[in-house]
DNA sequence: GGATATTAGTTGTTTTTGTAACTAACAAGG
DNA sequence: CCTTGTTAGTTACAAAAACAACTAATATCC
């Protein structure tokens, strides 16, 4: 329709990078959807706890870089369905721990073994050279240290 | 705070391409949000239009993999902007043809220019070797054929 | 040709998100 | 102490997305 410059929209990163990002969203999502009635938010900040273990709400923000309004409300979600406990910190009353009930603890564990699972079906369609070459560029691309 | 298995959150690709493309979004997003007062669903169709010239809401759809609702309200807002015209198929009078118009010509280029050279700043933190299988891959991920 | 099913696109309603303003606890400086 | 500023987290309201139900045009098949 015009001079075509050298640009393809489908090689144009941030399309790139969301579509295929929603595509495997899409594929992990009915996990927690279908059987724990989680949103990505929730899923998320379960895995953090489960990951790294007992945390505030604030630490997970800023490791995920997920705004504090959204984990307020997963958080309430999560408590709700009495996935996590929130504890005050007695030397600063503003902030709580958050850690994972039993419940929470096998949610966790359940989701995880079917997280390792999606991913490892991802990357059987690469070499593990080029897993590690996307997985590598993907950290940098979000921020994220080596 | 358990036995952490062999997984690592931040390694888990559903997550990190989710985090990589939040972060890119956000970088080109200012420029079609500042500049043309645009939503993502907005951009992208005029990018299809500017970049594959005239089809229909259907079509954008499906290559786009984008839901109905969401192509019909970008049109409806790009048509207010005067930025696409609707011509109704004469054989087929439920499905109708959209067009960028002068403006929207006119605004599809100044941000493929932006586009282009944000592409541009994110490749140059990688080889080009890398570059590519990060867009082999993705394209893969994301159900786009080669 | 006429009932039935499909398809293109729109509209309405409910969820979810984004943003801003808020409360409560702490921190500093005077 | 007691103003002023900052921080952790919540709440309220506006914007956007998801999902379902709708209209109108066309296809199908008896």
């Amino acid at each position: 329709m015009d001079e075509k410059d050298d640009f393809a929209l489908q090689d144009f990163l941030p399309y790139l990078l969301n579509r295929a990002a929603e595509e495997s969203s899409l594929g992990f999502q009915k996990h927690y959807k279908n059987r724990y009635g989680m949103l990505r938010t929730e899923w998320r900040v379960l895995f953090h706890l489960g990951n790294y273990g007992q945390m505030t709400a604030k630490e997970i923000g800023s490791r995920a870089k997920i705004h504090k309004t959204k984990i307020s409300r997963a958080v309430a979600k999560l408590a709700e369905k009495r996935f996590v406990t929130r504890t005050r910190d007695e030397s600063d009353r503003r902030a709580e721990h958050l850690a994972l009930t039993p419940a929470g603890e096998a949610a966790y564990k359940d989701l995880r073994e079917h997280a390792l699972e999606f991913d490892t079906q991802i990357c059987a369609r690469f070499t593990s050279g080029e897993v590690a070459i996307l997985r590598y560029m993907l950290r940098n691309l979000a921020g994220i240290e080596p």
